[in-house]
DNA sequence: CATCCTGTTCATTTTTATTTGAACATAATG
DNA sequence: CATTATGTTCAAATAAAAATGAACAGGATG
């Protein structure tokens, strides 16, 4: 087996952590980054993982994860898996080390396209798909209350359009 | 008793669902709030209610939520307990009648602010206080370690401006 | 003022989301 | 090619969130 390769730094950081004990800035970044996938809607181990690997000057593999998060197998490789489909983690390769070790990308373009398309926009598909199906409930109803539907439906179509309108912009917002 | 004062209108459609039945048009509508509330993290009782709310012409009283929506009491009133602190509904007066009628409010704006003020801004600025605790810790760090964290916290500060920045904008695109 | 009506609160139950851990697949190693 | 290391998946356990319903508070009503 090839001898590992690393730094003086990055040696001396790992002997400091020999229980896996996390230090005072790894657990405010990890603490942020829970709040921040929570909002999203996010379990807390994907928080904790990325908090980590942002905090990380070194990648780290799966194994070190477990450890240091008191964390299952389970929750570190799924954990990891949303984290790649987002585009918020990615592999290094690390010299004569099987084990495949993870970076936090620090650029949030990505993880903010990727979470506009594929958790905003399909709400606003199938809300536009709602809308049709109601303005076809719409005309069989009684023309005593056909009038006060129309009116709110006409609040719903304006409410999709301007969230339509909004998501590109967002978009650009966060990747500038 | 006074005699309960409606609208030939209304007394037919309230007849339409004697034992409490949803309109395809009112299905649609909860459906749709529901998601939008699932969206930003809240129970799903909630989006029923204003979805009902949205579709109905007539105001409704607590025990007709419960009855349509098949929920209980304590869940219609937190319910609107939520949706009133959020200024997503409020209560009409109905001559006649002991029990508190509610209306959706169409106006999104009151519900976008306060949404951004009492959920959004928090977190920022947990987030902020955040910050300085990791500058502090960052000062007392190995040389060696502390020109990297340097860079990761400077990325950090950049999103948390980024994010204030938008909030604001956000509004009043929102509101508009 | 006793009773009824309406709505709120909160301990308990139910439902849903997340994590665990063991079984499995795959690939590297000797 | 047997063994070991690594990572994934998924059924079961656990934790977290939400709903229920009974107890309660307050106000109207007769």
């Amino acid at each position: 087996m090839p001898a590992k390769i690393s730094t003086l730094a990055t040696r001396k950081a790992a002997a400091r952590r020999p229980s896996g004990g996390l230090s005072p800035l790894e657990v405010e970044a990890i603490d942020l980054f829970i709040s921040l996938v929570r909002l999203l809607g996010m379990p807390k181990s994907v928080g904790e993982i990325y908090g980590l690997l942002f905090a990380s000057p070194e990648p780290l593999a799966l194994d070190a994860l477990m450890r240091r998060l008191h964390m299952s197998k389970g929750a570190a490789s799924q954990g990891l898996k949303v984290l790649r489909s987002f585009g918020a983690v990615r592999a290094v390769y690390v010299a004569g080390d099987r084990r495949d070790h993870y970076v936090a990308d620090f650029e949030l373009s990505k993880f903010a396209s990727t979470f506009i398309k594929e958790e905003l926009q399909p709400h606003l598909d199938s809300g536009a798909a709602r809308l049709e199906r109601m303005a076809h409930h719409l005309a069989k109803l009684p023309k005593a209350e056909r009038e006060a539907a129309r009116a709110r439906m006409a609040k719903l179509q304006h409410w999709k359009e301007k969230g339509q309108a909004m998501l590109p912009w967002l978009l650009k917002f966060l990747v500038a």
